[in-house]
Formats: structure tokens, C-alpha cells, sequence
RNA sequence: GGGGAUGUAGCUCAGUGGGAGAGCAGCGCGUUUGCAACGCGAAGGUCGCGGGUUCAAAUCCCGCCAUCUCCA
């Protein structure tokens, strides 16, 4: 066997089958677009996907790939097993050959074979090859398979067996297309046994690990209904995939997919921090096998924009860095050190993974800042867990409760893990079973599984029979409604079905909401966070009012016409393959299938569309500059109002860059430049350097924006021949629609920046006309202000500045002008303490003060009269709200049983407070109130 | 999307319905002076924002915003 790097192999597979014919595709990103239903792409298909379901199609037939592959979160979260044994990965590669209705079983059997056995010359007697016999004697078995796999070279017959559902058939989802498979196995020698001694299967498919399965080929030749016919398919798929750890693992032969070559780099990075001997690392290889797995799934992730964050794929991110520093601690690491594995991670991968080379710095700089933000929280929750564990020792316990522990994870993020190690070094235990089951109680109370929501396309079965239909009638071609939103605001076509409460009708009435269908469409379809069109269809029956001569009805249909009918236009949807609808409401007349038909949008409104998503086009551009190239973008919305921009950013932006970031896209837009629309393959673009966004599918022929820099502008002319040698300002591939020149913008102003998620910043702002009213509102208010101030425009900051500053200071004044008279008042109503038994009593009233005044007043007296006294005092009547009383009793008296808020009560008030000083407030007259003090001090005196 | 927590002086935080506080930093003065340390003094607050309950809200209730955190 031929030693063999990590990444030979993975050439050589790609090799083989580019000699073979097959176009070498890269990996999609670990973010599946177009697929709401998957957290992250799981397996090498999902890319094809559409292609075996039939909704899209590939300008190749056969085609091989090695795609990056996550499976971490979901139904089956085994994250904290990941790095336990030698073979679970969180993020792996998959290798795979397709066949899109070319090849099948014949070569797709005999070419693996050839790959294993000549080009890596695995021994021919440890390999097993498995075929389909169904178990429930429904499905037909793949006798064609075991025959082929029968006659390759040097094969035992006795090692092609037969397997049921459970390991050799295979289907997308509960219905459509599916098949039997074939599974290549190695048999690892019997001292990899892992059961040895002990009563098992030792042999393919059992519990062992001395057979590792390595490669599957599923052959998809059926499509399964609804009601469990299985049809074959029309064009039969090969759909292949390798784990490429396992593969490398193999024929390197080791025993962990760790002592590959494709985690030495990390392994060397760990221990040369640790210090520790290869025998040492061995010894106590978890935490090194987690970190090396975490970082690398990381380091991928964030390459694909998936930056650490709190909700999720950002925080099934965070959760696997975290996971990796916790094991960090393990081994005795406390610095941030997972940037230095990931150094290592990034040289092993960069060649055949650009984007983990571009994203470097971005990769580095996440993990770092993570790794800090964890420990700041590991310390805040230790600090909390201190608390917890020295109340238990003063209560004389050894346990902490369960559900305490919990808390500590679910709210302050510190991990059970640490949570239990710092209680055992003191000798104390965490009642384990209490904490799984407030944490069952907690994923019962977070609504596990709704977060999904609901995917759409219920209906789509529904529409794409009408769609065959038409099809059928011979209203529609193959690829369905014609979609131009580019050039054709104005359509004219010929209503081929309604739909009224999900109902197809021939005609519909005035008032209801309705789905129309035309051959053709201008209208926009939501997408790419640009809102839908709105407008009008309306009926093409008799001549235009205008051609008559006549002034039309308000809604441009015309009074009395025999079938003159309007739909108002709300928003749009493909409703299946094929298949565009119009929804809005009839406002006039009786629409009919069949009709003549003119669809116009809503041109004023589309144009400030336009404005904005070139405008935000421009503002990514102007934030790369800005903030650096992590600034990435991670979602948009791009109405007629506003738009809405969110980007990868960890900080707040300064006010200073908000406003650099704001005038460079106006510095765009005075210069004037030409937005450039072009369509072509997605290679290209992405070879002349396109921007493409995370999380958005591309089909193979993509629609590429260009922003032309101003400065090499030759002339119109080569402008229009010769585009893509001219220097970009900006470059994206975008579906959406765009004005011609930057200066269609008019202006841009930010309204916001703020947060959106952890790590992502969201921007909203305003071009066109909402700036220019934007810009009015904002200057009339200021004129106002500056009418109101008595100054000019400019002076207005200086002036409020100024004016802030004398409220202020003549508060203070105010406020001890007040107490000093007051003061003086009250020195001179010190005299008339009164003598209620042994008991120095006063009560009066003090006009113009406040709360604060009383109570200094109030500290007055008790300075006078340190014991046996007792003092009211009570501001002027006010009309609303009764006066304020506030009552003093020196702390002798209080033992005596005196307490001064009995002597707010006893008066006639409300209010309470400490028993030396209370507060509250008077309703009626004070005098009358006061009055009564002195019998209350004696009734309540003991 | 949902659960929990937090938001008080420039920073770190205390404050369980009735006088807004501590430590550090900053400012002034002084002692000492190699860095600095120490003492004294004053200043610094829409208690996140908005409603409500109450005689009275930093404190209780509701809504919003921001940050942290867990679940999906």
C-alpha cells in the first residue's frame, strides 16, 4: 500500500474521476442555501439535491467533489461525545462521484473498485461489498449489484452479502426519490475486535469495529409515493459518498482518524504548549482529540461566516469553541491558544480550501475573542457558584441542588463540567439528576422544535398540477411562467388560472383576494431580501380609455365597460416549480380565465427599490473599507421606505466610522457611476472575483452586478463592450434589481446602526426620496428649534449646551435658596416646641419647601434635640396631591413606643416609613392636622 | 423563535418600598518624593427607556431597548 498524504488522497480521488469524466466541483458552503430545514449541510447530496428531485438541473452529467460536512446540532446533539472515541468528527469531508441520469451501477461499482484496490491497492480479501434484499419482501432485490460486484477482479464472492432497509436502502425524505445501495466495508484485522471476548456479530454491519464501512453508493431508481407505489424513475442517479477521515485513516494505516497526517499539525501546535511527550498525549488523548476537532469545525464555520453568537448556527459555533477552551483547561492550557491550533488547521486545509487562507485573520481573531469571552464567564458564574456552595456548607450539606446547578449553566453559561470539578475540590457534589432534569424542563419550556417554523410550499403539490395542466393545454412551456422582472414593467398576457381560498375558479367577484397566473410576469418576486412588487392587473377587453378618448374610472377601468375588471397587486410567490402567482384583491369588475390582461408595476415604487438595494450594494462596499473584509454581510431587507443591512462586525461602530461609512457611499453616488448587469456561468464570475453571499443558492448561470469605477471610464462605447476589463467599485452576484448609475441614488443617510445577534451589527438608512424627506423633517425640526432658542441653525448646540448649564446652576441655587429660608423660618419656629408630658413636640408648617428641605430641617431639629423629641413638619396645602409630611422621632422615644409614622396616621395622613423617620402626604388642612400632635404623642407614649 | 439573568458615578459593583452608596480611576489641596504612596476635600447620577400600582418606586407589576446566557 502506497503511504499516502491527506491530501494526495483527496487529489486522487478527484483525479480518478475527472479521468473518468466527471467535472470537479467544489464543496458548497457549510451553510446549505436554499434549504430552511438543515442547520448546516450533513452530507455530500444536499448540493444535488434539487437535481434528483428535478427542479433544477447542471450543465455536466457526472461530476466529483469532496464536500465539507457539519453534524453537530439537531435530533441527535452528540457534541459531548465528539472526540471521545477516534472516529466522530463534528465537521468531516465527504468525497462522492455523481451521475445525474448518466452512469450507473456498472461503472459506479467497478470504478470504486479500481480506485481501492489498483490506484491505493487495498488488499482485495479485507474488502466486503453490501447489496439490497429487502426485509419486508416489497422492494425488488438489487440482484444487478451482486452480480457486478461478482465479477470484479480478485473479489470473493462469499464477501458480497445482502442487507434490509435499515443499511441498503435509501430515500431523501418520507416520499420521492429513492433506491437500494451498495456499501463498500474493510475489515480492519481482528485485534481492532473492540468487543473482544465478549458474545457479538463480528462481522459487517454488527457492532464491531473491526469492519468500517467506507464508501456507500446509492443507486436512486425509484420515486415513492404517497400512497407506497414505487415507480423507477426516468433517469437513474448515482449519488456516492466516502468519509474522507476514514479513508485516510485507512490507508495511513492507524488506528484513530487523530494519527492522521490531517491532524498532525494541530496535535504538534497543542504540545508544544502543553509540553507533553507523543507517550504522554496518548496516555490522556480526549482533550487533545477535542480541541483538535472543535477548532478545526470551527475555523470552517467562521470561513463560511458562521461567527460564534447566540442563536443558531452562530451558537452551535460558539458552543464547539467553548467545548474546545474547556478541554484546554484539561490539559493545563490557559491562555488563548485555539488561534495557534487553528494556524496549523488553515495550512493543512488552504490549498484545497481557499476561502480558510482569505478568512485567516477573521478566523483567528473569532476563536480569540470567544476564548476571552468564555473565561470572563467561567468567571462571573464561578463567583456565583462560590456563593451557592459556601451556603451549603453553612447549612451543613455536601450536595448542591440539582436545579441550582442548572441555573448556573442556563443563565450564567457556566458549564456543568467546571460546576462539578470546582465542587469536588472542596469536597462537596452536585446532585446530578436534579440538573438533567430541570435541563429537561427547560428545552420542555424553550418550545423544542417549533424554532423552525413553518417551511411554505404546503400548497406546492396543488400548484404544480396546475401547472402540469397548463402545461397539458399547451398554455405553458417547460420551464413555466416566463420571469423577467429586469425589463418588462408592462406585460400583456391572458389569465391562465385563478385561485380563490385555495381554490381554482373560472372567475372571481369584486372584493376577493385572488391568485392570478399569466404566462409571463415583470413583478419582482421576494428574494435575496428585496420586498416583492406591487401593482395592477388589469383587463385588456375593449380598447384603452385613452384610444377612445375617454377619462378613465379612478381605478383604470372604465365605467360601464362590459368585463372591464382590476386586481391591485399586493405581493407575489412561486408557489411550486414552474409556477408564479400574483396575489391581491379585486377592486373592480369580475375577473375571468381566459381574459386579455396588461400587468404593470408599480414603477415609482419599484424605482425607490432600486435606490435602495444599489445603495446597499454600495454600503457594503463602503464597510469593507471601513471596518476591514470581516465586515460581511449576514442578511438585508430592501424595501421602497428603507434598507436594512446586517454585517459580521463584533463591535459597535464609532460615530466616526458610521459617518466615513456614510460618506463614502455618497462620494459613490456624486461620481456618477454605471451599475453593470450581466449574466454568466457562476465559474466565471467567481473567477473574476465576485462577492457571493453565505446562506443564498446560486444555480449555475448567475446575474453578476457590477459598480464600474468612474476614474477608468474610457468612453460609453467600451463601457458597454468591454465591462470586465474595467476596474470594479463593487462586484456582487445578486438576482435583485438595480438603477442604471449610482447617481439615480440621490442620497444616502444612515438612520441606525445597532446590534441585530451577537456579532452582527445592523445598519437601516434611507436613499432617494425617503432621505430627501428624511433630510426635511430633520431641518424643519431644527429651524423650529432654533426659532424657539432665538438664535441661528448653527448656534443651536452651543446654545442648548449653554442654557443646560444655567437651568442647572440655577437649580442649585434654587434649591439652597430654599433650604436657607426655610432654615431660617424654621429657627425661629424652633420656639415653639411644645411639652407634651416630658416630651419636646413640634409640628409646623413650612411653606415653599420640599421633600429634601424637610428632611434637612428635620435633621435640624433632631441636632437640637439628640433625645426627647418629636417633630412634624409638613409643606404649605397644595391644591393637587395634599402636602408632603415628613416625621422625626429621636431613637429614645422610639423605645418608648413611639413611631413616627403612627404620628403620620395619627394626624389624619398616609404614609410610613422607619420608625425614626417617615414620610407621606396630608390631604387636608395642615392646621387642623397639626393640631392633633400633641394628643397623639400622648396616647401613643408608653 | 422561546426560557433565564443583568442594566445604579468614567470602571467594578453593593443597595428587598421610605434619606442613592462603596472601592478604584479622575480633579483640587497637603505630606513625602526615585517610581510612587498616604492623608484631606470637593465634584461626578434622567438608578437603561416608557407606562402602571402606591401617600411614597432604583426597589413591585407591564411593555420596549441593550448586554449576557441556555434551549431549538
Amino acid at each position: 500500500m502506497k503511504k499516502l498524504t491527506g491530501n494526495q488522497i483527496r487529489q486522487d480521488f478527484i483525479d480518478f474521476f475527472v479521468e473518468h469524466g466527471h467535472t470537479a466541483v467544489p464543496s458548497m458552503s457549510i451553510v446549505p442555501g436554499g434549504d430552511a430545514t438543515l442547520l448546516f449541510t450533513n452530507s455530500g447530496m444536499v448540493q444535488f439535491k434539487d437535481v434528483f428531485v428535478g427542479t433544477d438541473t447542471r450543465p455536466y452529467k457526472r461530476a466529483v467533489d469532496s464536500q465539507k460536512c457539519m453534524r453537530v446540532a439537531g435530533k441527535h446533539n452528540d457534541l459531548e461525545d465528539v472526540g471521545r472515541d477516534d472516529t466522530h468528527h463534528t465537521f468531516f469531508e465527504m468525497l462522492g462521484n455523481w451521475s445525474f441520469g448518466d452512469y450507473y451501477k456498472k461503472e459506479a461499482i467497478a470504478w470504486s473498485w479500481q480506485l481501492l484496490t489498483e490506484v491505493w491497492g487495498l488488499p482485495k480479501d479485507k474488502l466486503y461489498a453490501t447489496c439490497f434484499q429487502d426485509d419486508k419482501g416489497d422492494i425488488p432485490r438489487d440482484d444487478e449489484a451482486a452480480d457486478i460486484w461478482k465479477t470484479q477482479s480478485g473479489i470473493d464472492p462469499e464477501h458480497v452479502l445482502f442487507f434490509g432497509r435499515k443499511e441498503n436502502f435509501w430515500q431523501m425524505a418520507e416520499f420521492g426519490p429513492c433506491g437500494p445501495c451498495s456499501e463498500i466495508h474493510y475489515d480492519l484485522g481482528e485485534e481492532r475486535d473492540n468487543l473482544r471476548g465478549t458474545d457479538h456479530v463480528c462481522g459487517v454491519n454488527g457492532e464491531c469495529t473491526r469492519f468500517l464501512e467506507l464508501w456507500n453508493n446509492v443507486f436512486i431508481q425509484y420515486n415513492l409515493f404517497e400512497d407506497g407505489r414505487l415507480e423507477p424513475l426516468p433517469a437513474k442517479h448515482v449519488d456516492t459518498g466516502m468519509g474522507f477521515e476514514r479513508i485516510v485513516s485507512v490507508l495511513q494505516g492507524v488506528d484513530s482518524n487523530y494519527k492522521t497526517d490531517l491532524f498532525t499539525g494541530s496535535l504538534d501546535v497543542l504540545r508544544s504548549l502543553t509540553g507533553h511527550t507523543e507517550k504522554e498525549m496518548l496516555a490522556d488523548f480526549t482533550p487533545y482529540r477535542v480541541i483538535c476537532d472543535h477548532v478545526r469545525s470551527a475555523a470552517f464555520l467562521i470561513a463560511d461566516g458562521v461567527v460564534p453568537g447566540n442563536a443558531g448556527r452562530n451558537y452551535v459555533t460558539r458552543m464547539i469553541i467553548r467545548r474546545g477552551a474547556r478541554f484546554g483547561t484539561k490539559i493545563g492550557l490557559k491562555e488563548p491558544f485555539l488561534a495557534k491550533v487553528a494556524e496549523a488547521v488553515i495550512k493543512e486545509y488552504g490549498d484545497f480550501y481557499p476561502e480558510m487562507e482569505k478568512n485567516k485573520a477573521t478566523i483567528l481573531d473569532n476563536l480569540t475573542r470567544e476564548e476571552v469571552r468564555f473565561a470572563r464567564t467561567v468567571e462571573a458564574g464561578t463567583a456565583h457558584l462560590e456563593n451557592l456552595l459556601s451556603e451549603i456548607r453553612a447549612a451543613n450539606q455536601t450536595s448542591l441542588d440539582g436545579h441550582k446547578a442548572f441555573d448556573l449553566y442556563a443563565t450564567y453559561g457556566l458549564p456543568f463540567e467546571i460546576s462539578r470539578d470546582i465542587a469536588r475540590e472542596q469536597g462537596l457534589d452536585i446532585d446530578e439528576a436534579g440538573f438533567t432534569e430541570a435541563k429537561n424542563e427547560h428545552s420542555k419550556a424553550s418550545g423544542g422544535g417549533k424554532a423552525m417554523g413553518k417551511l411554505g410550499g404546503e400548497d406546492s403539490e396543488y400548484f404544480a398540477n396546475i401547472f402540469k395542466d397548463l402545461q397539458a393545454k399547451g398554455k405553458l412551456g417547460k420551464d413555466g411562467v416566463e420571469y423577467d422582472p429586469y425589463n418588462s414593467p408592462r406585460v400583456e398576457g391572458e389569465v391562465l388560472a385563478l385561485i380563490v381560498n385555495g381554490e381554482s375558479v373560472s372567475s372571481a367577484s369584486l372584493d376577493d383576494v385572488v391568485e392570478v397566473i399569466l404566462p409571463k410576469t415583470g413583478f419582482y418576486i421576494e428574494s435575496g431580501g428585496q420586498v416583492g412588487d406591487e401593482g395592477y392587473i388589469r383587463s385588456l377587453t375593449q380598447p384603452s380609455p385613452k384610444e377612445r378618448g375617454e377619462l378613465p374610472s379612478p381605478h383604470g377601468g372604465r365605467v360601464g365597460d362590459e368585463g372591464a375588471w382590476e386586481i391591485e397587486i399586493t405581493s407575489t410567490r412561486r408557489a411550486a416549480t414552474g409556477t408564479i402567482t400574483h396575489i391581491g384583491q379585486v377592486i373592480s369588475g369580475q375577473p375571468k380565465i381566459g381574459d386579455k390582461v396588461i400587468a404593470e408595476v408599480d414603477t415609482a415604487r419599484r424605482h425607490n427599490i432600486m435606490r435602495n438595494h444599489t445603495a446597499t450594494h454600495l454600503l457594503h462596499k463602503a464597510l469593507h473599507e471601513v471596518l476591514g473584509d470581516h465586515a460581511r454581510q449576514a442578511g438585508s431587507l430592501v424595501s421602497p421606505k428603507y434598507l436594512r443591512f446586517d454585517f459580521t462586525q463584533p463591535d459597535a461602530m464609532t460615530p466616526e466610522q458610521i459617518e466615513r461609512v456614510e460618506k463614502m457611499v455618497n462620494e459613490a453616488i456624486a461620481a456618477d457611476m454605471p451599475v453593470v448587469k450581466v449574466t454568466k456561468s457562476l465559474d466565471e464570475a467567481k473567477k473574476e472575483g465576485a462577492m457571493a453571499l453565505f446562506g443564498e443558492k446560486y444555480g449555475e448561470i448567475v446575474r453578476t452586478i457590477s459598480i464600474l469605477d468612474s476614474d477608468s471610464l474610457l468612453s460609453d462605447k467600451t463601457q458597454e463592450q468591454a465591462p470586465a476589463l474595467q476596474s470594479k467599485y463593487s462586484f456582487e452576484l445578486c438576482g435583485g434589481t438595480h438603477i442604471d448609475r449610482t447617481s439615480d441614488i440621490g442620497a444616502f443617510i444612515i438612520v441606525s446602526e445597532g446590534s441585530a445577534a451577537a456579532g452582527i451589527r445592523r445598519i437601516e438608512a434611507v436613499t432617494g426620496r425617503g432621505a430627501h424627506e428624511l433630510i426635511n423633517k430633520r431641518f424643519k425640526t431644527l429651524k423650529q428649534t432654533a426659532g424657539v432658542l432665538k438664535s441661528s441653525v448653527d448656534e443651536v448646540p452651543a446654545k442648548v449646551e449653554s442654557l443646560q448649564d444655567e437651568v442647572s446652576e440655577l437649580k442649585k441655587e434654587l434649591a439652597n435658596l430654599r433650604t436657607q429660608s426655610a432654615l431660617s423660618t424654621f429657627t425661629a419656629l424652633l420656639s415653639n416646641v411644645q411639652t407634651v408630658k416630658d416630651v419636646n413636640v413640634l409640628g409646623v408648617e413650612i411653606p415653599n419647601a420640599d421633600v429634601d428641605t424637610l428632611r434637612s430641617l428635620a435633621d435640624k431639629f433632631r441636632e437640637k434635640h439628640p433625645k426627647n423629641g418629636v417633630a412634624v413638619l409638613v409643606t404649605g396645602t397644595v391644591p393637587v396631591g395634599g402636602s408632603t409630611v415628613i416625621a422625626v422621632v429621636t431613637e429614645d422615644l422610639v423605645k418608648r413606643g413611639l413611631k413616627a409614622g403612627d404620628l403620620i396616621i395619627g394626624i389624619g395622613g398616609k404614609g410610613g416609613g422607619r420608625p425614626n423617620l417617615a414620610q407621606g402626604s396630608l390631604a387636608g388642612d395642615v392646621k387642623e392636622a397639626l393640631s392633633k400632635l400633641s394628643k397623639v404623642v400622648e396616647e401613643k407614649l408608653k
